[in-house]
RNA sequence: GCCUCCAUAGUCUAGCGGCCUAGGACGUCACCCUUUCAAGGUGAAGAUCGCGGGUUCGAAUCCCGCUGGAGGUACCA
């Protein structure tokens, strides 16, 4: 499906509203995500201004999280999004938290009322429960009857003056059709008759999303709404709720779902879905945002890696998918060790990587001042290792070796290599004590040589006496290359771990 | 059930009527490199473009139907 004509003619004003009912979903980073590109690097590309806003929408007092506001500020901060106007920084048209602007909605709620165009619902949760049930029962679409939108004026003045509780429900008009037009799906018909008379405010006083969004977007000036997919089937009451308010609808367009491995919604059971998590699992931000970047929207089918910047610069609405795309756990730690291989510098990764190893107790607090010692051992070590690296978690158990005073306890067999006896590596290592103490590991080259002389004095492959030192000196069979963890490791502790190994096969051979 | 959206390899995608014997990437497999594990290099397998009808000289590309998947169907967003 091609996307119909996008052209900004105008400066775009964007918004991402999540509510603080948890940490944010990837679902939502990819949408902060698209709404930013669009503002500040579609929009201002083409000369206009593209401006940000983020807008809490606290109105579900039952699922509000204490602390999850700040959450999203801080996740959004490491994600790199910035915005103009917020909850947190202000801006001409706040405030910015939904449950600071109840009169707002209360009064749009009762200028609908006055105009006919909403109505108080006097209807029972327990009534609305039965008349589901009973509609599901009969196979019949459910949704609610309207009982309560014919009621007279006498019946209305009655139940207020006995003071029954009632919710606002907007009058959806019952004939005709609504055009909802989607800049990333063109133009959809909804039949009115199918719409539902949506709750406006709920009987605690507090407006529903519906009601919420529309007056905040149209206040705050919002020209282009880019949400969720999920929320296409309310789209044309939206549309219809502009229009009873006498006000102009901006414009839509609904992201691309993503989906869960084997379908469905995305969600713990899958895997990580919160953005703290991916940061947490030592995830980049870089590499997540160009992973999220690509669900949904390309370039030219071929580029893959996209900084920021780049993606500032190459991002248009134009070019985003209209159908759902799965979440892809695999692809990402690609990206991600992308990043952490061939993109990041030296001295950023080892700027990311302290703070895992920190956690750890691998390291001081101090090893964050890149001018210390221990920044620049750790650094050593990075430059060792990166290339099998894939998440910045993976640190801590990488580097132990390198790190403690000596390697994990392990099993002695493992230091007699393959198509190799106890004798050959016992003889092996021997003679290694010997090229350590006479030389220094400092010179790799020198040790390489020196130690493939050895091995062939011995009548042994080069494996057969690398396995045993690898073995000695990290404590297990995989890591980088020998020569330059010897380096890294050092004169004395490298004599000492193959001394303790020679003692350790010596004692398991008797 | 009803409303709506979507539909190119296992996954993300390119493709907007002839450049397609369908391109790229992840994953998978093989080989090379090699002291292990990675990384890197090379290559391979993998898609009758969901199915069926049209339109057209010509369709992955346009139209219709079907099927499949997904979303919605709350005093949640």
């Amino acid at each position: 499906m091609t996307n119909p004509t996008i052209a900004i003619d105008r400066d775009i004003r964007v918004r991402f509203a999540p509510s603080p009912t948890g940490s944010l979903h990837v679902g939502g980073g990819r949408t902060v995500l698209f709404n930013w590109l669009f503002a500040k690097g579609e929009a201002q590309r083409l000369g206009f201004d593209g401006t940000m806003i983020l807008r809490i929408e606290d109105t579900d007092r039952n699922r509000f999280v204490e602390g999850a506001t700040e959450g999203i500020f801080d996740i959004l901060h490491w994600f790199g999004i910035d915005w103009d106007e917020g909850a947190d920084i202000g801006g001409p048209h706040g405030p910015y938290i939904q449950s600071e602007r109840l009169p707002l909605y209360q009064q749009g709620a009762q200028e609908l009322i006055d105009n006919g165009r909403a109505y108080r619902c006097f209807c029972s949760p327990e009534r609305l429960q039965g008349l589901r049930e009973e509609q599901r029962q009969k196979g019949l679409p459910p949704g609610y009857d309207r009982h309560c939108r014919f009621l007279s004026q006498d019946e209305i003045d009655a139940k207020l003056a006995a003071g029954d509780g009632y919710v606002v429900r907007f009058a959806m008009s019952r004939e005709g059709t609504t055009e909802v037009y989607d800049l990333i799906r063109g133009e959809s018909t909804f039949q009115n008759v199918n719409l539902e008379d949506l709750v406006l405010l709920k009987s605690d006083g507090y407006p529903t999303y519906h009601l919420a969004n529309v007056i905040d977007d149209h206040d705050m000036q919002i020209t282009h709404i880019m949400r969720g997919e999920e929320w296409i089937p309310t789209a044309p009451v939206h549309i219809q709720l502009y229009r009873a308010f006498g006000w102009e609808p901006p414009a839509f367009a609904h992201m691309p779902l993503i989906l869960a491995p084997g379908g469905g919604k995305l969600s713990k059971r899958h895997g990580s879905t919160a953005m703290e998590e991916f940061r947490a699992q030592g995830y980049l931000p870089e590499a997540l945002m160009n992973y999220l970047a690509l669900l949904g929207w390309s370039f030219d089918g071929t580029t893959e890696i996209f900084s920021k910047e780049d993606l500032l610069e190459k991002w248009s609405l134009e070019r985003v998918s209209p159908s759902p795309a799965t979440f892809d756990y695999d692809k990402l730690r690609w990206f991600n060790q992308q990043y952490i291989n061939h993109i990041l510098t030296l001295d950023e990764l080892t700027e990311r990587v302290i703070p895992f190893l920190t956690a750890a107790l691998l390291a001081t607090k101090r090893a964050s001042d890149p001018t210390s010692a221990e920044f620049a051992h750790i650094r050593e070590i990075t430059a060792v290792l990166k290339d099998r690296l894939v998440l910045l978690s993976d640190a801590p158990d990488l580097m132990s070796f390198f790190l403690k005073a000596r390697p994990d306890p392990y099993d002695p067999a493992l230091l007699v290599a393959k198509k190799s006896t106890p004798e050959q590596s016992l003889a092996g290592l021997r003679g290694a004590l010997t090229v350590f103490e006479q030389g220094t590991v400092a010179d790799e080259a020198a040790i390489e040589t020196a130690l493939r002389a050895l091995a062939e004095g011995l009548g042994l492959k080069a494996g057969q006496l690398f396995m045993p030192i690898r073995v000695a000196v990290t404590g297990r069979t995989e890591s980088p290359g020998l020569f330059e963890t010897l380096r890294v490791i050092g004169d004395d502790r490298v004599r000492a771990r193959i001394r303790t190994a020679i003692e350790l096969l010596s004692g398991a051979e008797s």
